[in-house]
DNA sequence: CATGAATGAGGGTTCATTCAT
DNA sequence: GATGAATGAACCCTCATTCAT
């Protein structure tokens, strides 16, 4: 070995490698929402994705590094349909923002558990992780900017509200309820929010009970 | 050995067994909490504990079995607090019922990362796992019924309510923004849930914006 | 890994494997032949095959199925070589019976150990076991067979002569006598053994002394 | 420590410590019968003894010892009823020795397993191993000798039937079939043997066919 | 490049043995 | 002397990673 050793997958130039990096992502995705991080193997991820480990290895030199692969391509989705909700309207009202969120929730429920399983969990990826989170954070201020008009520190409300995100996307665990009602309170519960700071940015002040 | 294998930790008769029951168990609340149930090694836990592996398992037989002591231990005083807040007044304010809430896991906050690790993640404990999270909504649903009269079906709102508290839990990992500043808009976001379920219970309907 | 745990050997698809399949089953083979199969270690097996453990492990994925797949290996040998004895002759006397039983014993006395470690203590093997035995004492019985001409219940002798070939595997394991004295009065036993049934079977009865 | 490691049982002094060890005793015959001598623990002996832990190790400072006075203790009973055998009647025929032999083996059924597990099996133990085989060589040799007159080189012989004896002690693990059958085609096999002893013994010759 | 066999550190667990109480 | 908690070496087995083919 005398090159440095990489820290980012290879960027294959063919369309065939291009095709099972792809594959492997979703495998990875799967089998990351299912289990831990550490629970989940690279063999199996290989063999979910049709392809040899050696391969595995070729694009992704070791797991972290393709659990970051994964967040970042998960974050990059789930970054983008929170632009499309923010840039959708200028006037954007409280009741659509939660049903915007809801529903992108939604769409990437399928997606949703990896965000759980490796974005809480105490692996620290080479980079991914803060840097996804503080987009989030991001999205989540100029949501609420939307909603009110001053620009002012919203950073703590920010921060709330894209734990009630991820709050909502861990419901589906409950499996003791019908999704379609607890779907209806979570909506209610980020409207809810959503016009209080809605409200209190407006005023400038809190608003009390 | 032909002895069937124990389910439960072993009841240690003196009082240096006890203690280092104890020992271990603090041990591993911790490192349960800093990592996965997968990634926390029995070995570690050992080793905060300042114990022999062996001494570990004369205890716990199994790394479930001590996981859901960790969890049991830690359930138990969640749901006495839990219990001193619903019982303490007849007439618990929504307000009252947020700060109760706020109080709560803020006293509980060391041991704040083990039910984040444990109950959520997919590992089926023994037993706890799932009466921990039954006792916990239904500990909710009482809460909610100390609010408004009607006794009416909460389950919606008790288990969104579950959720909106973990999530508080797992705020401090965001070490970017202050504390106080963090759980004052924390208190605010239970208050409102929590005034709409009163105001909602009382009506016998939604509240419009 | 999700797939259900493999039963039996991985089968190799390179030479290189098969060569090392090979290596490991001749350890197992003289491992477990010199300790009973608890006191046989898969580390020990290993280092007499020069393999890594996880190599031991991909071929053979627990203990048991290593055990198993010796036992059936050396079955196979010994089924075999009973076949041709019996298939041998139409007309054979007690005597060439006797010897040709002798002569497989001397050239399976390598392997001889594996039979006595595996195939009687309390072990239960994945299949092996009984099945060896069962197909073990059938040849017995073809064997008894062909020496009389009824072919009449001879379960009992069947299942004594195994024992008696099973003795005679084990004395090398006194050192303190030469080994063609030895051999001399087993052959001896075998065909005082062989010429009763031959007998009673053809006389239909019991013969006295 | 200053004394010297004692390779022997301690002697109990008081009446209690004798029957704690005459506890320890039968459990352990037990245990040993049940596994191999590496699958039996000491723990669980000295729960079925009803002793603890450590009185069972003041007694027997090692596994190893344990099992030699087990086998000890096995075989001085083996051994005594074989004298009984050979004394009983100074014309002793072949069937009343072959009977004889069979009616040991089934009195000592119950403690059979431990010869199995303990003496084959590759464990040495620190005396006893040795020291029996040679004794119940030496018993056999002297039943051979009631037989006949000469009391010529016989030490095949005696080999020859200890084994036979032993392949009689593991006759009942084929559960497959009735015992008194198999018990009857045991008598068979042993007079058959000690038949040809005898004449061959006469004779001064073997006996052709 | 692709493949999958090889490697070995490390994880959960057991158990003979010791020793403080 | 009795008790049983404490100890740690050793066991079976897994899996991230490497490398010969």
């Amino acid at each position: 070995m005398s090159s440095p050793p990489r820290s980012s997958p290879l960027a294959p130039k063919r369309q065939r490698g291009r095709d099972r990096v792809e594959a492997i992502l979703t495998a990875a995705t799967t089998v990351f929402g299912e289990k831990s991080y550490e629970a989940a193997t690279m063999t199996e991820i290989a063999a979910r994705a049709s392809t040899a480990i050696g391969s595995l290895y070729r694009f992704f030199p070791t797991k972290d590094v393709l659990a970051a692969a994964v967040l970042e391509r998960y974050g990059a989705r789930l970054l983008h349909a929170l632009d499309e909700l923010v840039d959708r309207d200028p006037t954007l009202s409280p009741r659509d923002a939660a049903e915007g969120l809801l529903d992108i929730i939604q769409r990437l429920r399928t997606e949703r558990s990896v965000v759980l399983s490796l974005l809480d969990s105490g692996v620290t990826l080479p980079d991914g992780t803060g840097t996804l989170r503080k987009a989030l954070i991001g999205r989540m201020g100029q949501l609420l900017s939307r909603l009110g008009g001053s620009p002012g520190p919203h950073d703590e409300r920010a921060v709330m509200l894209l734990h009630l995100v991820k709050a909502i996307f861990a419901l589906p665990q409950d499996h003791s309820l019908p999704r379609p009602a607890q779907d209806k309170e979570a909506v209610t519960m980020l409207r809810l929010y959503l016009e209080h700071a809605a409200a209190s940015r407006r005023s400038g002040s809190e608003v009390a009970p």
